[in-house]
DNA sequence: AGAGCTCGTGACAACGTTGTCACATCGCGC
DNA sequence: GCGCGATGTGACAACGTTGTCACGAGCTCT
């Protein structure tokens, strides 16, 4: 900026009101400004202009792994709401890893973004107190902050309880104040009580519920809507059906291959996620006994049968969010939401295929 | 940091050292140093830092779309390849549209990334060689820079090339010097070529090619490898086989149903990528006809018949692109470098049916 | 004892912007 | 002729770091 300034012959000051289009410049002036811009290849330095403002025009986004298509379809949203608001996006991920998620967020705030969208790995986020206090402001989607939740009920699930252990769990101990923060999330509980209630009312009696790590929230919750509407349908409960865990095929295929060895085998099963769903889809025999999903995946009606899913919105769900962190950013000072998405059931056939005579 | 300064009773310079672990720092007084920054929940300021020192250790990424299962894979590669070097990344979405493209480039060069990994959406970046002559490096992935490629060869395809039109298009008009930017690409022509030599080694002789839109590379290279694929086994080239043109879903109908109702119609299909042979799977009447794809997708392996494929790799090339990237930062500062990854050809089921009695 | 060295520390400028304020010039009305 | 506001421009400090250099204290070596 310097050297245009001196070769236009004008003040530093001048060339940057020019650059930012600020009014009080004389036309002869600007234009020679700008031609002096032209043959410097001269361009701002956004980092010193945020150096100066405070305000950096960025925002941080950090999920579980862009490459599973549920965030990649938040992702995306939460770069288009960015983009619509002027700012541009940091993206981290975390890959369920509490300890890269903090470092992910705390370069982010040392970059100094203005605001964070966060798919939280961990539900310790003590170290977001002083960030927030800073200044930054943060939405959690999908998954809220909090106490870690109880798992080890005494009638929970019987086998592959699968926590996180090692170096891991041991940084996601609570080590700071509990944060308050807006929280977008689905209905969990809710859809797969749904789901399962469909399964029901087709004819099963035996439903086999196969769920994500017990550690995730979203797990925890869709395994609440099972038992619910279980529950409500004067069904017991019967642990030896659940199993949670990695969602990795070796595993899945175990747990599929457990439940259907049992006495009294399930006829049906409910899938916790999209890519439990495909793992279990891998590992039924056919023909397949019936099945509902959680999460819609692409194909799932190229499928024979069809697969019926619970579809939650990953696209809704990124932008709810980040609309919110900006309305937040443009000073919006209510108090902290909560806000909860519906999801819907897509009967396809596979969640109404009867049990077996 | 002032603040810090003073609480600890030292000098800035201090505190700075404490804060990057510089040697020559009393034990005692760099003690002293954290203190002050614990009570005070001082963090760096690294947009100062950066200004200060030249480096961002940033990086931009610019991809068609987060959404699409191959940018995403993509997309993670390039983010842990930038995690191992200490760097962060921006992501943004070009949508196809060079003029995004062109803006999301220059506000990331605004904020002084240190390098760019780019999947272009058009053909001219002369716009980059300002910022390439100010010291950011590039790397193309996916798709070369170049001059527009030659669309309407006298026996082109026949109908739906619909290349960009209105101000996207207009904004691609060649406007400035070519660039010499190190590439990394699939073997687009060779893979196309493979899949259809494989059809044609099940007895096919009138094999359909549906393509994307004729503007985008690798559309063109794929049209290029099945011609060859043709060619090689003598076989004429009939443009009433061949569409081209983008992978929505009402299109690619329309152009099976054109194919199918040809005098002579197609006993196989060879699509140009995984979204065409998705939108193919559900215009396609049942029993299927043989078909091969270029790009593997999840749950290729779970249809009636699974789908063979060509596999791209687009962890690698993510990979080989930020690798490329960092090496290059790194001061390494050979030629131009012009990186071809291989493909693999997946055979499944539906590449091996035959042609109908 | 004095030269030379290491070690710990600090003062200061610089990175590239922008906000604040002041100055010079001009045209206008009295 | 003089005061006044409007207009265009510039000088300067500040944003929060870090690189450079200098300084003093304590040490070792002749």
């Amino acid at each position: 900026m310097n050297d245009v300034a001196a070769t236009a012959g004008v003040a530093l000051k001048t060339v940057s009101r020019v650059v930012n289009d600020e009014p009080g410049v004389n036309a002869a002036t600007a234009e020679r400004v700008r031609q002096a811009i032209e043959l410097l290849g001269y361009r701002r330095n956004d980092g010193a202009r945020v150096l100066r403002r405070g305000r950096t025009a960025s925002i941080g986004l950090i999920i579980e792994d862009v490459a599973d298509p549920f965030y990649s379809g938040l992702s995306r949203a939460v770069e288009d709401v960015a983009l619509r608001n002027g700012s541009l996006v940091f993206t981290g991920s975390s890959g369920e890893d509490p300890q890269r998620e903090r470092a992910l967020v705390l370069a982010f705030c040392a970059r100094r973004v203005d605001g964070l969208v966060i798919v939280p790995a961990g539900y310790d986020h003590g170290y977001l107190a002083p960030e927030l206090a800073a200044g930054i402001r943060a939405v959690f989607a999908d998954r809220p902050t909090g106490p870690t939740p109880e798992t080890d009920h005494p009638t929970g699930p019987a086998f592959d309880i699968d926590r996180p252990t090692g170096p891991t769990a041991e940084a996601d101990r609570h080590t700071g104040p509990a944060v308050e923060v807006d929280t977008v999330l689905c209905d969990n509980a809710g859809g797969a009580a749904t789901g399962v209630a469909h399964l029901i009312a087709h004819g099963h009696r035996r439903i086999a519920f196969l769920g994500d790590q017990a550690a995730i929230f979203t797990a925890q919750e869709r395994l609440r809507g099972y038992r619910q509407a279980l529950e409500a349908a004067g069904l017991p409960y019967d642990p030896s059906l659940v199993s949670m865990g990695v969602p990795e095929q070796s595993r899945v295929s175990a747990a599929v291959a457990d439940a259907l060895a049992l006495g009294d085998p399930p006829t049906a099963l409910f899938t916790g996620n999209g890519q439990l769903t495909v793992a279990a889809l891998r590992s039924l025999p056919t023909p397949r006994p019936a099945i509902v999903g959680f999460d819609d995946f692409e194909l799932a009606d190229l499928l024979d049968p069809a697969i019926t899913v619970v579809a939650q919105d990953p696209i809704g769900l990124g932008r709810t969010a980040a609309e919110l962190l900006f309305r937040r950013l443009a000073g919006e000072n209510g108090p902290v939401e909560h806000i909860q998405l519906p999801t819907h059931l897509i009967p396809r056939g596979s969640g109404e295929l009867p049990p077996p005579a």
